[in-house]
RNA sequence: CGGGGCGUAGCGUAGUGGCUAGCGCGUCUGCUUUGGGAGCAGAAGACCGUGGGUUCGAGUCCCUCCGCCCCGACCA
């Protein structure tokens, strides 16, 4: 039993000064956990508590599943992460110490690695698979920016799993065998949650996918078509095209434009100039950027934005991105800032890529590569070609979903759980072999998920919280029940302990507020902003018989006959 | 790493270059009080982030470093 009057624990009237995010606010608030430098957190009681249950949730489902629990260092050696070039590759993001004697340690950021060597330390015949084997550990990330409390931390609890088979299908057994595990953690876990697709099939990737737990604080943006349910992380998104153009076009014409650096400018004298009455979205803008150190240029239509995140993610084989900076410009006068067009890409020497809309046929205005001119019916297929269509432009909100055309919704999200199909990177660097029914040697085929642990425990907070506190689903909360005791006389203290032991004999656990010196409205204030789904209050109406009974989420009230307290809250955890 | 903001007691904060750094919450003692963060009286608790400088005098002005938060870059 969590008794208030011992419990290690203090609540906070105010919100910490440099929390910007409810479920940051709160947990720190309620006493659930403490800063301690940026992005690393302390767990005071009540957060172990909730943050074990969760971790046993995610238990029983992977042992349902048949997976089967391993445990590996936090601090690991570099050797293994030189093997697969990521002690290299991960770059800052990892942290990097040295022991005494000057050798190379990391804190692991994720353990691939490690699980594959351990295989192949133990199993070495195709009999041996499938398998699945996962760990709870703590996480080491150096990231750049935490932010937002422990949703995006440097130490954090995750829960990875990583598949063994032989070939593709039994991999994609064993993925559809996590999916499931993932979807009835996170269902039990209260949480709402989409899956979505994380990579393009343009890419031809191999197949990921992200648990993603709509909240407007989240870091991820997604796009749900609400009529088919294509759901896609916004890097992910196709778009849908409509068919090419095949009129004949005038040829191209080169028109005077001083003053008009800015597609905006650009539209407005077109229509008040040469009376063309047009939208942005006739003009095509070429954006400059260095790719590993060569200039790129990627078309999208006037009235999009480019979005780096999606161009990075479908620029396949590229390392480096950014965009051109005035540096770059004054180094190559030849691309007139403001004036560029696609039409002199072979002379300029740039790639050119563009954004599907920019279809074989389709006529453009755009920059003639000559200051204070821009030419128009720039025609895709006859006056350039570029080297490739690449996803690039933003996603708006309205857009057409690929599959059903109609228009999608985006939404923000913080992605809980990632399941992926690795392939054979990791086995194949390590050398993770087995031989196959005719004895000859094969490589496994890898597969890995993971479930931010802590991360979980943010995004319930984030979806249930209310304006006074936090509000746990019963599966996770401190206690199923919060037993408030008021009043100077001991009868509200010696029947809430009676019933809380009742309560307990049945298997439901409770906290219990029995301090005696602290006024009703405080322990009313802390019952709220902890968060137990139900509370009871042993009061005035004792005198009658009767105990308030309280649902946390739904504010509603109700007096209960003393005698049928425990039975009326155990029918409600039903 | 770029841009912005901020560091004063456990938490939230006030503080024109000028006396002993103030207030609220929390904590401790005593009395009172017990259905919405109670009241009274008292107490403890601050190297004003660090180092340097300007000044007769610095929490306050200048510089350095450190730390924290926000936006962006980054995020298997």
């Amino acid at each position: 039993m969590l008794r208030m009057s011992t419990l290690f624990l203090r609540t906070l009237r105010d919100d910490p000064s440099d929390a910007a995010v409810a479920s940051h606010k709160l947990l720190v608030r309620a006493g659930y956990i403490r800063p301690i430098a940026a992005g690393i957190f302390s767990w005071l009681p009540l957060g172990v508590n909730v943050l074990r249950k969760v971790e046993r949730v995610i238990r029983e489902e992977m042992d349902k599943a048949g997976f089967q629990e391993v445990h590996f260092p936090a601090l690991l050696p570099k050797d293994p992460y030189e093997k697969t070039n990521r002690w290299e590759d991960y770059g800052p993001a990892l942290f990097r110490l040295q022991d005494r004697k000057g050798s190379d340690y990391l804190l692991g950021p994720t353990h691939e690695e490690m699980f594959t060597l351990m295989v192949k330390g133990e199993y070495s015949s195709y009999k041996d698979l499938p398998l699945s084997i996962y760990q709870i550990q703590t996480k080491y990330r150096d990231e750049a920016r935490p932010r937002s409390g422990i949703i995006r931390g440097r130490e954090f609890v995750m829960k990875d799993s990583y598949s063994f088979d032989l070939d593709d299908a039994g991999l994609e057994v064993s993925y559809g065998k996590h999916r499931d595990a993932y979807i009835s953690t996170f269902d039990r876990l209260g949480l709402k949650y989409n899956i979505v697709s994380a990579m393009s099939g343009a890419m031809g990737g191999s197949k990921s996918e992200e648990f993603l737990a709509p909240c407007s604080t989240g870091e991820d943006t997604y796009v749900l078509c609400k009529k088919c349910g294509y759901a896609v992380n916004v890097e992910a998104m196709s778009t849908k095209v409509s068919a090419g153009e095949t009129t004949e076009h005038p040829p191209i014409e080169v028109l005077d434009t001083p003053n008009t650096p800015t597609i905006e400018s650009l539209v407005e004298v077109m229509n008040k100039k040469y009376s063309a009455n047009i939208d942005a979205s006739k003009t095509l803008k070429n954006v400059l950027l260095i790719a590993d150190g060569n200039p790129i240029s990627v078309l999208v239509p006037g009235d999009r934005e480019v979005d780096l995140k999606r161009l990075e993610a479908n620029l396949i084989g590229v390392k480096e991105l950014r965009l051109f900076d005035d540096e770059d410009f004054a180094k190559r006068k030849d691309f007139v800032k403001g004036y560029v067009g696609p039409q002199d890409a072979k002379r300029l020497g740039v790639k050119l890529y563009a954004d599907p809309r920019i279809t074989i046929g389709s006529s453009w205005i755009t920059g003639a590569n000559v200051r204070d001119k821009h030419a128009r019916n720039v025609v895709h297929g006859r006056d350039f070609q570029v080297d490739g269509f690449v996803e690039a432009a933003e996603v708006r909100e309205g857009d057409a979903c690929p599959k059903c055309d109609t228009p999608v919704i985006i939404d923000r999200a913080i992605e809980i759980g990632h399941i992926f199909q690795l392939g054979r990177k990791y086995a194949e660097a390590l050398e993770l072999t087995v031989l196959d029914s005719e004895g000859k040697s094969r490589v496994v085929t890898m597969g890995s998920y993971g479930i931010g642990v802590t991360r979980a425990v943010a995004a319930i907070a984030e979806q249930t919280y209310d304006e006074i506190g936090l509000v746990w689903p019963a599966e996770i909360a401190p206690a199923k029940v919060h037993i408030v005791a008021t009043g100077k006389d001991d009868l509200p203290f010696t029947t809430a302990e009676k019933v809380a032991l009742e309560l307990e004999g049945k298997g439901i656990e409770v906290m219990l507020d029995d301090r005696r010196e602290a006024s009703p409205g405080v322990k009313f204030k802390d019952a709220e902003l902890i968060g137990n789904p139900i509370i009871l209050i042993f009061g005035k109406s004792l005198a009658d018989g009767k105990v308030e009974l309280r649902i946390r989420k739904s504010g509603e009230k109700s007096e209960v006959a003393l005698a049928e307290v425990v039975s009326k809250v155990a029918a409600l955890l039903n």
